[in-house]
DNA sequence: GAGCACTGC
């Protein structure tokens, strides 16, 4: 690797910060370019802040093993850094720069931008992979974009990822299970491969925790001045956004119902402030619908007065495709648009055209109880980190204004400087699964960015130990711990396939696998009656599996049309990707030797099958129960068929579920009938151990 | 007779 800055030119300066970080004090700008494309791109790219800072990005990514770039939005980081990369020679001798993100549809924006401004046709010099997708060209490709997820998958063919180069961690603030899991890995890769170079792109707030996770032993700091090699210390680097100026307020007193809050605050914008649109952040689903049904009403009601000329649209993930696309619509002249949204407008979906952003302070969060091993939705606080981040999103365009919901006083001091980390609140097994088979023994020991709880590991080495995915060692089961890792989903579902080569029913678990792994196959509809008539249609007295079977049958039979989905309230997008995931799943299915056959219509298989994946969420209706009370086979817990399942009402002896829906009661979704007798025969190890005779009953 | 923040392989 050459030095990029020309001898006799000054070296940069460099300066150690109070942490033990490296910071990069700028001594010149750079002012190389090199004539590629088109000129208007070529300027564009010279006005971006992350450019007068191109020398020193490179200069800190020759000389450190880990370099934490503090980017705000619009700084340009994630289309030049590799673009820079490339251009010092970071992809000579066919090594491969990667750069991550979080998101599919990132990555692809990112990609086909990056290609544009260089040039190339996407999926050459410059491609990209995701689930699905494998736009990258091995011995072509130099910068490839990829999700964390599929560079994860990729160390389990090549566990020290030798082909890249350099490797960007993108938007690793957002902390989910996949990026922490993969900072943890790198750290480890580092060790063994020295010439790695590692850039981690995060907010501010996360930038120390970052460079201290990868500072190695400081110890030893003093010796690696002579050390052959780039620095084990972190460089930190903060390169200044393009966003525009946001003036916060916050209201005097906490307020008791922040919908009504976010409404009337809403209809004051309206009246006092210039032309601009609105976004505002609540919660989900109920307290959007109230918010826009509470700004309908306001606006029939006060005529012209006030609030005419509102467009208020909702955003939610389970809106159907076109009902999400009106929010992109362009406002017309005279008029403001006012977007009510969930959390999926504060990093999915970026709105243009918003100056005024209301924020109710909280978001629904997922929380893990390894306890009783139930995953609960609930509305939480969110975290400073999040109330910038949105805020932020008022300041896109020209300088914007954000109306906090919460005091000034209850900002400073009780609202949480992070939010708590994805792995600290969900269940671990298929995180376990995948560390597994990359060959990390010592899952308990294993140096996290940020530990999950040791109670929730157990609990996950209970269950992978159950399904006989692990052994009495902890160590992956030959063969089916190895070909379980193998499958992208739920080591349940990954069992329940396992089992169903030899029960003779793989053609038809798989389709049941892929509809697990989405949403929901229905269409989300104000109509329930029309709905509900329309599953019935469908409806098998086996349970929602084999309903799901009818469904996909169904689908095909119609040659997979758009509008007998329509007829049939069946969410045509999730259709496909069941079609997708099951293409995908049959490929696998092949390569780890799973028997592909169809049990034609013997469902007793495909019910066998079901229990040897979830033969621990079984459960037993409550003898003389007038109220369809089940206790869990596990746990005597107390839980109840969901209403959206086909078996509501039906209430068979025995039956297995999916996931639990906890709200003011413990909810089964997608539920099936089992004979007991099929527990002790799928697990008998389990069911020893919990209780010695689930059949006698 | 009730409810599903958001990603991802």
């Amino acid at each position: 690797m050459s030095q990029f800055w020309k001898p006799g030119a000054e070296k940069p300066r460099i300066l150690d910060d109070e942490e033990g970080g490296v910071l990069f004090l700028a001594s010149s700008i750079s002012s190389t370019s090199s004539g590629y494309g088109y000129a208007s791109i070529e300027k564009q790219r010279l006005r971006l802040p992350v450019y007068k800072y191109r020398t020193a990005i490179l200069y800190l990514v020759e000389t450190h093993a880990t370099t934490v770039i503090v980017g705000e939005t619009g700084s340009g980081k994630t289309t030049q850094i590799p673009q820079y990369l490339k251009e010092a020679g970071w992809a000579d001798g066919g090594r491969v720069i990667a750069c991550t993100q979080p998101r599919r549809l990132a990555v692809q924006a990112v990609a086909s931008r990056v290609a544009e401004e260089m040039g190339v046709k996407l999926g050459e010099e410059v491609g990209y992979t995701i689930r699905f997708e494998d736009l990258a060209n091995s011995g072509v490709t130099m910068i490839k974009f990829l999700t964390d997820g599929v560079l994860l998958r990729e160390m389990m063919d090549d566990p020290l990822l030798t082909k890249y180069s350099v490797i960007m961690v993108d938007e690793a603030h957002e902390r989910s299970i996949s990026t922490d899991i993969l900072l943890g890995l790198l750290k480890k890769i580092q060790r063994r491969r020295p010439e790695l170079r590692l850039i981690i792109s995060s907010a501010t707030i996360e930038a120390k925790s970052m460079s201290a996770f990868f500072q190695t032993s400081k110890r030893r700091r003093g010796l690696e001045a002579d050390e052959l090699g780039p620095r084990k210390d972190p460089a930190i680097l903060s390169v200044e956004g393009r966003g525009f100026n946001v003036q916060i307020h916050y209201v005097e007193e906490p307020v008791a119902d922040y919908v009504r809050a976010a409404v009337s605050t809403v209809l004051s914008i309206h009246d006092q402030e210039p032309p601009g649109d609105s976004l505002v952040f609540l919660t989900g689903q109920d307290d959007i619908d109230a918010a826009v049904q509470l700004l309908t009403e306001e606006a029939q009601a006060n005529g012209k007065k006030n609030s005419s000329g509102l467009i208020v649209l909702p955003l939610y993930s389970g809106l159907s495709r076109m009902e999400q696309d009106l929010v992109f619509s362009p406002t017309p002249r005279g008029k403001r648009k006012v977007v009510i949204s969930t959390n999926i407008a504060e990093t999915s979906l970026t709105l243009e055209g918003i100056v005024y952003v209301v924020d109710s302070g909280f978001s629904k969060q997922r929380f893990y109880n390894p306890i009783s091993d139930v995953e609960n939705l609930v509305v939480a606080p969110i975290s400073k980190a999040s109330a910038r981040q949105r805020a932020g999103r008022a300041g896109r365009i020209r300088p914007g204004k954000c109306y906090r919901l919460y005091t000034e006083e209850y900002f400073i001091n009780e609202m949480p400087a992070q939010g708590i980390p994805e792995m600290q609140r969900s269940n671990l097994v298929s995180c376990v699964i995948q560390l597994k088979a990359l060959g990390i023994d010592n899952i308990l020991g294993f140096d996290w960015p940020a530990s999950p709880a040791p109670e929730a590991m157990i609990r996950a080495l209970e269950v992978l130990y159950s399904l006989g995915v692990l052994d009495d060692d902890a160590k992956l089961t030959s063969p089916v711990g190895f070909q379980a890792a193998e499958i992208p989903l739920d080591p349940m579902i990954a069992k329940m396939m396992l089992s169903s080569s030899q029960l003779g029913c793989s053609e038809e678990i798989i389709t049941i696998a892929a509809v697990l792994s989405i949403q929901s196959i229905w269409v989300s509809t104000k109509a329930q009656k029309e709905l509900d008539e329309a599953k019935l249609r469908f409806a098998a007295v086996e349970g929602d599996h084999v309903t799901f079977l009818n469904v996909y049958q169904g689908f095909l039979r119609s040659g997979k049309s758009s509008q007998w989905c329509h007829k049939n309230f069946v969410n045509y997008h999730a259709m496909k990707k069941v079609i997708e995931i099951r293409e995908q799943l049959r490929r696998i299915a092949l390569r780890i030797g799973i028997v592909l056959k169809s049990c034609e219509r013997d469902m007793l298989v495909v019910r066998k099958a079901v229990t040897a994946g979830f033969f621990a969420n079984a459960c037993n209706l409550e003898a003389y129960s007038h109220n369809g009370m089940y206790k869990t086979v596990r746990g005597s817990q107390e839980v109840y068929i969901h209403p959206s399942s086909v078996l509501f009402r039906v209430n068979p002896k025995w039956v297995i579920y999916q996931s639990l829906v906890s709200t003011d009661r413990q909810y089964m979704r997608n539920v099936i009938t089992i004979d007991p007798s099929w527990l002790t025969e799928a697990a008998p190890h389990f069911f020893q151990h919990q209780r010695p005779d689930p059949i006698g009953r």
